[in-house]
DNA sequence: TGGAAGTCAATAGT
DNA sequence: ACTATTGACTTCCA
């Protein structure tokens, strides 16, 4: 029900105009009142579009509330706009209540449905490659990226955040069976690709699973080239779950403890001497194991043009 | 301001 | 029809 995601959302009030002025022939209520949200296509998105080209006020609800901010992610998400002026910062805009839909454009804007981006294996290639050089990479390099793969800026932007994140989160799960099952070494990790596709790029994280930027990678490396570093092989079992991980604070608990343990572990090894045994010849596929939280921070600045390679890869830390 | 975390939704795969 | 994947988005935080 929508209602579940909007309390607040007037639908009467929402069904008595729409009808009024005979805009649709559909029943609102049935869009609006009986479909949860994410069912709310096509019928509401129309019944959004037809208020807006009629300049109806629709929502009543306050501007900054949960309602209003859902909607306009919600119309932003599914539909852009052939407006001059986007229907979107109409839609919520006016005094604090009392919403007004409003169209900008002569003739009404229209909403049309937005196109998802599909990567082609060739630009998730490359993106990859990109990753494997520089986790983090800088405003410039996004945008030389974005140049060199015809992408726009914030796709390239939204694919590292993505990416990060979802090999965060498949090594978090690794983590965990790792910490049941005395398996892996955690902190000492070298990720593979957190794809379905290629799972074996060999990414370093640090102890919070944080990739680390080529530079970091340069300044913190060759300190336990040493040891066995641990290639986690995703299963097949936990991976197509991590998409749909629980969010609750228990887990953060158990992440928080399990980092913790971690840290406590480096540290008692570089204490004992660990690292003055360490091999120094190796280069950034392996990470520095008491990275301070400076260390951690991405860089600021751009080394150049990503190194994209059409074939192969001599990128380091690539399992083989 | 940028990153993490969480979420939504389009699309592909089964 | 259902599920998994993944691009895009939001909020929160340092």
């Amino acid at each position: 029900m929508v209602a579940m995601y909007a309390p607040e959302l007037d639908t009467y009030s929402i069904t008595k105009k729409v009808r009024s002025v005979r805009l649709v022939r559909r029943s609102v209520s049935t869009c609006w009142r009986c479909l949860p949200w994410s069912k709310l296509e096509p019928e509401g998105a129309r019944t959004v579009r037809d208020a807006a080209i009629h300049r109806i006020s629709l929502f009543n609800v306050d501007k900054g509330s949960r309602t209003a901010r859902r909607l306009k992610a919600y119309l932003k998400r599914r539909h852009s706009c052939v407006s001059e002026r986007p229907v979107l910062d109409g839609i919520l805009r006016g005094p604090d209540r009392a919403v007004a839909v409003t169209v900008a454009t002569p003739g009404g804007g229209v909403l049309l449905k937005r196109p998802r981006v599909v990567l082609g294996a060739a630009e998730k290639e490359a993106l990859k490659r990109a990753y494997q050089e520089r986790p983090y990479p800088s405003p410039k390099t996004i945008e030389q990226l974005a140049n060199q793969l015809n992408l726009k800026i914030s796709t390239v932007i939204n694919w590292f955040h993505n990416y990060r994140s979802r090999i965060r989160r498949e090594l978090f799960i690794e983590e965990i069976q790792a910490d049941s099952g005395g398996r892996a070494k955690p902190g000492e990790v070298v990720v593979c690709d957190g794809t379905k596709e290629n799972r074996c790029a060999g990414t370093v994280l640090d102890q919070s699973g944080r990739p680390l930027s080529e530079e970091e990678g340069h300044e913190h490396t060759h300190t336990h080239s040493g040891r066995s570093l641990e290639f986690f092989s995703f299963s097949e079992t936990t991976a197509p779950s991590a998409a749909r991980l629980p969010s609750d604070s228990s887990l953060r608990k158990m992440k928080a403890a399990n980092l913790n343990n971690i840290i406590h572990r480096l540290e008692k090894e570089k204490a004992a001497g660990h690292e003055d045994s360490l091999d120094h010849t190796h280069t950034h596929t392996h990470t520095h194991t008491h990275l301070t939280p400076k260390a951690l921070q991405p860089c600021s600045h751009s080394s150049g043009k990503p190194k994209l390679r059409s074939s192969g890869s001599s990128a380091p830390g690539v399992c083989p």
